[in-house]
DNA sequence: CATGAATGAGAGTTCATTCAT
DNA sequence: GATGAATGAACTCTCATTCAT
């Protein structure tokens, strides 16, 4: 982390056998921390898993670390589109569910490898900030739910639309990792269920819910 | 080779000056290792910071490892004894407050810590055990807390008291790893009340707190 | 930590120049070890005397036990190819002078390599078996050989032939030790012949050598 | 091995625990190479065998060298006591008889420790002087033994009596070798018997053995 | 004298990165 | 561009020896 770079930037592939091989490296990457966490990480660890020998790595990357953002970056755009509720979704606490379920369901190996990462993120600023933003986009997102909930008379208006938005966020990313990670063995459309109630009682969620 | 021996198993300090050492070696260990993460945690570092030699770490702990293990026991005896909420204390609400203050200023820096090993545990099954061991104290009381509220009739009875204590204590964790880590500039004092608001909330905690 | 993957194992080299590498480094293993005993056989010693860095020990080697196995069994190899006496000679005599010249001339570098060895045998199995494999290649031809010269009448039929065998190859393997390692000034041709006469007379050989 | 001694040379203990703790250490010093091995000889484990401290050891060593001198010295001083054959016994065959059973028997266990040592000896000058003259010792016995039955027309008188005890007195420890330390089982009264055959017909005894 | 903590040079091993082919 | 051998600094751990108590 953090040496100083000697390396040539390696440039973007040019060619399609470059792309593939350029691409084949961040998925087995991936594969590798998933699989055998951060000390398993190895630039020989992960051309093995790609298929290419080792040198290749600092063909197109330049570094570990390199390669290491951009398994964040694919890893966060996936969680990224996946998690966005469709606006034809009006309902509130349809909303809510939805969005829990997404993020349970299709973020949950991406989730996973940035929680593996974070501790590298100590050292490294790049990867820090990368982080953050991820984090502030739903962060952000959230809030903005909550101010918009506010302002219909929908949901309590003493809540700090960010602080309710981090500690409600936090909550279902720690759930998410549970599940992915350690294992206990929870059923995910339960936590779905109890997420989304326990969101939408917290923010004091009026109308359709009431039942 | 050298295979003959196993490292012979350090016995517990019989001297004062010995004690004083081990003690030393254990705090620093644990400043090393939040204030340079995990990557910065090498035998060298701690000693130096300790102020002894390098083979002085090898007179008290097995191994890298062992030191580890013991720094994450003594942090979390500290976070569970420093978490206890006081008997006394009869108020539901008052409880969720200070629990939560207790948990945010008592024991930010502990969770720090553990934060940090949290990825080593993927190696080590004693420092997984560990981990596991702690949520499950906090899951535990959580849970047995909730189940009280909804048998004197002051919480939703619907909520499976389980997955609800790791739900929102998952929002917790995360809020004071946020705070202590990441260091969102936040007031503690007020993630303390709005934690408490939301935990009451989406429990339907009902009674006193109306106020 | 760093458990999470054993030593790669190290392929046999692709490249003629991994080849050489690796056969140089058998070499330098080799002629460190006879040069400085076991304690001077360090993968720095090795990799110095072969003029190639530290770090390249461990492409070709597990481990420095690694190593020491492939010399051991390059030596054994050495030694029972050099010490196959003809079929073409005949002469029971003859037989033997011929097997303890060989014994003493071809064997005793790598002979002298076994016996430095033979206490790392004391930790490692792998080492002890083929220590063992070798002793027996040499006490079971002999034993056989006495055996054929019993048939025939030639030698004394109350002698047990496998005990004869380790004794008599005992007697020869250390004197080659003494020649080659202890540096006792003595004559290889004169010690041929005294203990083809000694190991003649103590079987008991009859015929052609009365002369 | 072969370092600059930097220690107060330790004085020959004057008080009688002092005395009982010396001997203890050589005593444990033996346990220890004979059981664990060259790799677990440490003065650690030297100590912990006496059941004294640690630092005790330097009190009545120089270094690890002088005790393993010392338990060498030991070792020899009881092989060589244990193998005098008595003038009584004047029967030639009987006096390698008994010779042979009191080296297998009363010395197997000395016999181990030395050839543990041997490749200390490499590195310690000392040590290889105490080594030949142990084996010079036997060797001139041999020898004159055998000058003696020359003379007297007992022996084959073609026979170099040096070299032939050096050839027959590496028979006899190698055996006890493999006797004690490799734990081929073998009978050692058996061995005892084959031996002394083997080594009365090798320098053509004549006379009494005839039976 | 005895004790056991302290020392630090050195061993074996790993691995991110470079480079010759 | 791809290959895989080469590099060496850094890491964890050991142990003979010293020294304060």
């Amino acid at each position: 982390m953090g040496r100083a770079r000697t390396n040539p930037a390696p440039a973007a592939p040019t060619t399609a056998r470059g792309r593939r091989t350029h691409d084949a490296l961040i998925v087995a990457g991936r594969e590798v921390i998933e699989e055998h966490g951060w000390a398993g990480f190895t630039p020989e660890a992960v051309t093995q898993a790609a298929g290419v020998s080792y040198g290749t790595f600092y063909t197109y990357f330049e570094s570990k670390d390199d390669l290491l953002r951009k398994i964040v970056q694919a890893a966060a755009d996936e969680m990224i589109t996946a998690s966005l509720v469709p606006d034809t979704l009006e309902d509130p606490y349809a909303r809510i569910v939805e969005a829990n379920r997404r993020y349970l369901a299709a973020t949950g190996r991406a989730a996973k490898v940035l929680r593996m990462v974070e501790h590298g993120a100590y050292l490294d600023d790049t990867l820090r900030a990368l982080l953050l933003e991820i984090r502030e986009f739903y962060v952000g997102r959230s809030a903005e739910g909550i101010r918009r909930l506010q302002t219909a008379g929908l949901a309590d208006p003493d809540l700090d639309p960010r602080l309710t938005a981090i500690a409600l966020g936090g909550m279902v990313e720690q759930v998410a990792v549970i599940i992915n990670e350690l294992r206990e063995p929870l059923d995910a459309e339960k936590m779905v269920d109890h997420l989304s109630r326990l969101w939408a009682a917290a923010i004091g969620l009026r109308g359709p819910r009431s039942s």
